[in-house]
DNA sequence: CTTGCAGGGGCACTTACATCA
DNA sequence: TATGATGTAAGTGCCCCTGCA
C-alpha cells in the first residue's frame, strides 16, 4: 500500500528510539521494583535455577519449575547487546552467556523473547497509527459525502461553476473530483494547470 | 545437477511462575 | 490474605535454510 507514509521501517525506528535505546534500559515499573527486589537473594536463586537443566534427569516426576529473574546487570548487558545486533551467532552467545554466568540456551531464548517483545510493540504501534488513519479516513468520507449532496442539490438549479478560459457556466459533465486537493472542478482546469491544485496538508 | 535427509536457528504460540495492586 | 492482571523465562512444534551423501 503506497499510500501508508509509515513504512514498516520508519514505524521501527520510532519503536526502537524511545523504548529500547535509551541508555538506561526502559523496563515495566513492576520490572524495577521486582529487580530491587531481587537484588540480593536473585543471584543465588538463578544460579540454582540454571543448574536445574543439568539435574533434569532427576525429574521423572514432576519437578517444581522453579523461575530464573535476570540480575539488572545481566539485564542491563542483554539490552546492551540487543542493541547492538538482534540475533546472535553462536560464538557471540557463548561468550555472552559466560560473561553473565548463563547457560548459552538462556541467552538464546533471551534474545528470542526480546524480539518478540519488539515486534509486538511495533505491531502496537502501527494499530494505534492505522486507528488513527481510520480516523481520518472517516471524517474525509464525512466531508465528500456532504460534497456530494451538495452537488446534488446544485443539479436541480442551473451550473455554478465557471469556466476559467470563457467565463461560462461549465456543463455539469465537465465537472470532476480533483484527486489531490479533493474539490470539484471542471476537466479542463485540471488538465490545464494541475499545480493550481496542491493537496491539503498531509494528515498523521 | 538433483534429491532426500539431518541438524540448527528463528518464530509463533503457550505455559508456568513471580510480582504487584 | 486472596485474587486477578501483568511481565517474562522457558517449553513446544513448525518452518526454512544449509551442508552433505
Amino acid at each position: 500500500m503506497a499510500v501508508l507514509p509509515g513504512s514498516s521501517s520508519s514505524l521501527e525506528l520510532t519503536i526502537s528510539v524511545p523504548g529500547f535505546a535509551s541508555s538506561p534500559p526502559l523496563l515495566p515499573s513492576s520490572s524495577v521494583k521486582e529487580l530491587d527486589i531481587n537484588q540480593l537473594p536473585s543471584e543465588e536463586e538463578w544460579i540454582i535455577a540454571s543448574n536445574m537443566e543439568d539435574e533434569e534427569e532427576s525429574s521423572n516426576g514432576e519437578p517444581p519449575r522453579k523461575k530464573l529473574r535476570l540480575t539488572k546487570e545481566q539485564s542491563r548487558l542483554l539490552e546492551e547487546s540487543f542493541r547492538q545486533n538482534h540475533t546472535l551467532n553462536p560464538k557471540q552467545k557463548e561468550s555472552l552467556a559466560m560473561q553473565l554466568n548463563l547457560r548459552a540456551r538462556q541467552v538464546e531464548v533471551w534474545f528470542q523473547n526480546r524480539r518478540a517483545r519488539s515486534k509486538l510493540k511495533q505491531t502496537e504501534m502501527e494499530c494505534e497509527y492505522l486507528k488513527r488513519w481510520f480516523g481520518s479516513l472517516t471524517e474525509q468520507k464525512r466531508r465528500l459525502q456532504r460534497e456530494v449532496e451538495e452537488l446534488r442539490a446544485m443539479k436541480v438549479g442551473p451550473p455554478t461553476v465557471l469556466s476559467p478560459h470563457t467565463s461560462q457556466p461549465l456543463p455539469a459533465s465537465s465537472l470532476t473530483m480533483c484527486p489531490r486537493c479533493q474539490r470539484v472542478t471542471s476537466t479542463a482546469t485540471l488538465l490545464s494547470s494541475p499545480k493550481s491544485h496542491q493537496p491539503p496538508a498531509a494528515s498523521p
